[in-house]
DNA sequence: TACTATTTAATTTTT
DNA sequence: TTAAATAGTA
């Protein structure tokens, strides 16, 4: 092998990265300065040229898609497959190491994972059986808490609630939560990385096996860990441990779930002999963009401190566009994603950014009119949907009887005549005996139930039973296919007259594709079923599917991280907006907000555009907002302000109510924005129009009465 | 039990 | 505005 393919392509700062000697080493790159080429590249070097095992390697980033990205990239790096390299992502890791060590973490060995749907539904239950109200008692806020003291490694006896009812409240639910999860064999996300940690904390002979087989630890994306994956780390590491930390503290937008920038600061406190290098050699954005992401993020206090530069050129200034209302604004997007497509480009290079997923509505209401098709990121995965989740229900119950957030979840599923009554009464029965509902069930709790009842759960229990005896010898997916059938779920949908219930049956026959396809780790020694429900948890799937139509990318800026475009639009610059107004109560969330900024501006190549909305409609209602801060704090001279067009009868196309898809025309002489003057009302701008010919209306915000809807051929407005 | 009306609250999201 | 959860009704 020669060591030419692993060096050559690499700047200096870089190659100082990736031949570093065995040492600990923190790489401070920014954005578009080629973090995973050096990822990449150092575990080929480790294996080449310092002739370090694959199998003394551990790899850790935070998406599957990260962990999947980096293993392949090695191994086409190296030529050859390096099944015995652990990468992978934190929760991912801490499961395998769960699986392994199930006993010595005090778990059952059919331990399943509560993604963050199961976790609220079950902190709903917890919150209702402690009867608490809640309305002051939110669950959502109680997860959010939950977590929270999780991600700082924090048990419910670690957290001081004197003087602190209300906290000493939440971590009685806290208590009562774990105990129920403890009951019924359920670990969350947060609770697979505190475990492990204290997995690690109190089995020493444990640490050891993987301190002596993991000398070298890589790890992606360093400012996103949180408390205990930085513990984690620190733990395995140990003394003599050679971390090789990636990261960006500019980049650091996961502070509001637990993310620790300062783990970065701490790093190198923890370690004194570790090497900084900085990547600032950007190979993404043309140097205007880059000046203009400079000197926002100069604006934010304690940072490591960099400059991203570029040998390429200028590019184009970033446009800024001043727009009457939402719906002005996405028709101005619109109208230059329009440009770009009619100039031979990709729709799939352009993206829109935005701070909250509510402002994609009009964006995409303008797209379909136009009908250039988009693709919005997030939303549902595939796993999260709710038949596909009633269905993994079943499977779960044939791994452990005792998940009682599954046994809820379907007992009644098709409908088998077992009412709220009974369900609350199995339930009451389970939680006075400490027991699981299954078990309380089967007692037809303790022989409270009316015999009607009774028989309803006695079918239910022998049915599982039932489904439990048939697929024991049958493959994994043949096992889906048989529960989907034999469980009813598929007739109960197929039975279903409603407009989605297509696509419902079309998922869980995808179930049955996906565990087909679904190949099981070979690291982590698990049945096939206990594995894919694993997998299910722990990769959610795709959001939505058509990946390979090239088409138009629309997503928030926090799912931007780490993508790159080379024609990018953040719409809605706009204070209270981004940044968000709650994020303005302390100064590290402005911060945060600053970098996400940052961030956004920087997944640019060649194009940016910026745009805010004098008027925005939100959750109804309509908002005036000054231009974000973040617009001043750009160069002058990086920035290009359009003006939009004076022409008093540009053609306007826009859409709304129109279940047709229908494209509507502004009527003659009136555009958003336009200032008329009524005989009565006086003078006003126009906000909105529906309609043409004689029905045709516009909405007019007057200077004295206020926001009125008018018929334009009897309203007489005279245009100013 | 299923459907309909009313109420409530609404950053960001991966695992 | 709208989605979701709850309460009330057929």
């Amino acid at each position: 092998m020669d060591v030419t393919r692993i060096i050559d392509p690499l700047n200096d700062a870089q190659r100082e990265a990736v031949t570093a000697p065995q040492e600990p080493v923190l790489v401070v790159a920014g954005a578009g300065s080629g973090k995973t080429r050096v990822l990449v590249h150092r575990i080929a070097w480790l294996v080449e040229v310092e002739g370090v095992s694959p199998h003394g390697i551990l790899a850790v980033t935070f998406t599957n898609k990260a962990a999947a990205q980096m293993r392949a990239r090695v191994e086409n790096l190296l030529d050859i497959p390096v099944s015995n390299l652990w990468v992978g992502t934190f929760h991912g890791l801490a499961h395998r190491l769960l699986r392994r060590h199930a006993e010595a973490a005090d778990l059952p060995p059919a331990f399943q994972i509560l993604d963050s749907q199961d976790q609220l539904r079950l902190v709903k239950r917890i919150i209702r059986d402690m009867e608490l109200d809640d309305s002051t008692w939110a669950p959502r806020e109680v997860q959010w808490f939950i977590n929270g003291q999780k991600d700082e490694g924090r048990r419910p006896d670690h957290i001081d609630t004197r003087n602190d009812q209300t906290r000493a409240m939440m971590v009685n639910i806290y208590r009562n939560y774990q105990a129920m999860c403890d009951q019924n064999g359920l670990v969350d996300f947060a609770e697979l990385l505190l475990r492990a940690h204290e997995l690690w904390l109190r089995n020493p002979d444990i640490l050891r096996q993987y301190q002596q087989r993991f000398r070298h630890l890589l790890v992606d994306e360093f400012q996103d860990t949180n408390s205990v994956q930085y513990a984690w780390l620190r733990v395995l590491a140990g003394d003599s441990g050679l971390l090789f930390a990636v990261g960006d503290d500019d980049q650091s937008i996961y502070r509001w779930r637990g993310a620790r920038v300062e783990n970065m600061f701490q790093l190198k406190k923890a370690f004194p002999a570790m090497r900084e290098i900085k990547l600032e050699q950007n190979y993404r954005s043309t140097s205007t963009i880059l000046n203009a992401a400079n000197a926002i993020i100069a604006n934010n206090h304690d940072r490591l401190g960099k400059n991203l530069w570029t040998d390429g050129n200028d590019g184009e200034p970033i446009k800024l566009y001043r727009a009457y209302n939402d719906r002005d604004e996405a028709e101005f997007v619109v109208s230059r994603l329009e440009d770009w497509i009619s100039q031979g480009n990709l729709r799939a290079d352009a993206a829109v950014l935005y701070r909250s997923n509510a402002q994609s509505r009009v964006l995409e209401e303008m797209l379909l009119a136009r009908q250039i098709p988009y693709r919005v990121y997030g939303g549902l995965r595939f796993f999260e949907r709710a038949e596909i989740k009633d269905a993994l229900a079943y499977l779960r119950l044939l791994e452990n009887r005792a998940d009682d957030t599954s046994f809820e979840r379907v007992v009644n599923l098709p409908t088998r005549g077992i009412g709220a009554k009974t369900v609350s009464q199995i339930r009451e029965y389970a939680s006075a005996n400490a027991t699981s509902m299954w078990n309380a069930a089967l007692s037809a709790a303790g022989g409270s139930l009316s015999s009607r009842a009774t028989t309803a759960v006695q079918q239910f229990m022998m049915l599982i039973e039932q489904l439990d005896k048939d697929t024991s010898q049958l493959e994994l997916s043949e096992t889906v296919e048989h529960v989907l059938t034999h469980s009813g779920l598929l007739e109960h949908h197929r039975k279903d007259r409603g407009e989605q219930a297509e696509t419902r049956v079309e998922n869980l026959e995808e179930l049955v594709n996906a565990a087909q396809s679904y190949e099981p780790d070979e690291q982590d020694e698990l049945p096939p079923l206990a594995a894919f429900l694993s997998h299910a948890a722990l990769e959610a799937g795709e959001g939505q599917a058509e990946k390979w139509e090239d088409c138009v990318q629309l997503m928030t800026l926090h799912s931007a991280k780490g993508l790159e475009f080379p024609l990018v639009f953040i719409a809605g610059l706009e204070e209270g907006l981004f940044p968000h107004k709650r994020s303005l109560n302390d100064a590290g969330g402005l911060e945060e907000e600053r970098r996400l900024c940052y961030v956004g501006i920087t997944r640019a190549m060649q194009q940016l555009y910026l745009s805010h909305a004098e008027q925005r409609r939100m959750h109804g209602m309509d908002n005036y907002a000054q231009v974000s801060r973040f617009v001043a704090e750009l160069p002058s001279d990086c920035v290009e302000e359009i003006r939009p067009s004076i022409k008093v009868s540009r053609p306007s196309f826009s859409r709304s109510g129109n279940q047709h898809g229908a494209i509507k025309i502004a009527p003659a002489g009136v555009r958003l924005g336009q200032h008329v003057r009524h005989g009565k009302f006086g003078d006003g701008v126009v906000l909105n129009y529906e309609g043409s010919g004689a029905h045709a209306r516009v909405q007019v915000n007057f200077e004295t009465v206020g926001t009125k809807w008018l018929v334009l051929s009897y309203a007489n407005l005279e245009l100013m």
